[in-house]
DNA sequence: TATACATATGGATAATTATTAATATATATA
DNA sequence: TATATATATTAATAATTATCCATATGTATA
């Protein structure tokens, strides 16, 4: 899939596009995110393993948690160009 | 709806991505857009309207066609990155 | 007014997607 | 090793979406 696709695959729903944006100031915890979707824990591993093939995120595991953090550049300024006036 | 969430909304879906592409060097005709999308006029049709009501692009009437134009200045930007390199 | 042309709409179908409950897996610790 | 905690996966379902064919609507012109 041309990578442009997969940028906007990713943001196009309201969950993960939540996500995404919760990310924006730093790596979270999936215990953190979770509570901050107001989705179900499956819901959310999901949606975060999505963003993860579709290259928006990556994880890392810190003992029992996992971490996930965004790693495309081009979508932080995606961001920030939509959440400006 | 969320403005950025309409955004992506609008772009995440191949045939709507590639008309507002074709749409960045200026309005098109429908009858230009079709060949150039390889879908049905129907479902040309059917995804221009959509991007009309996620405020994406606008239409005008010329004597028997009708033409299209992208409008929102964010969009543009966004697509400017995901292009670059 | 009749016809041709351009675009939109309705109805049907297939495909994709988001969500959840239940369960599995992985890790840490008692 | 047994238990608790954190996350991922499976299976089922509901909802949304993209597509097409057929037809309707709107416009121009003979």
């Amino acid at each position: 899939m041309k990578e442009s696709l997969k940028i906007f695959k990713a943001l196009c729903d309201e969950t993960r596009l939540k996500i995404v944006e919760f990310l924006l100031d730093g790596e979270k915890c999936v215990c953190k995110i979770v509570p901050h979707t107001k989705r179900t824990q499956s819901t959310v591993s999901i949606q975060l393993a999505k963003l993860e093939n579709l290259g928006v995120v990556e994880s890392e595991r810190q003992g029992k948690s996992v971490y996930y953090k965004l790693t495309n550049p081009k979508v932080k300024k995606i961001l920030k160009i939509v959440k400006s006036d």
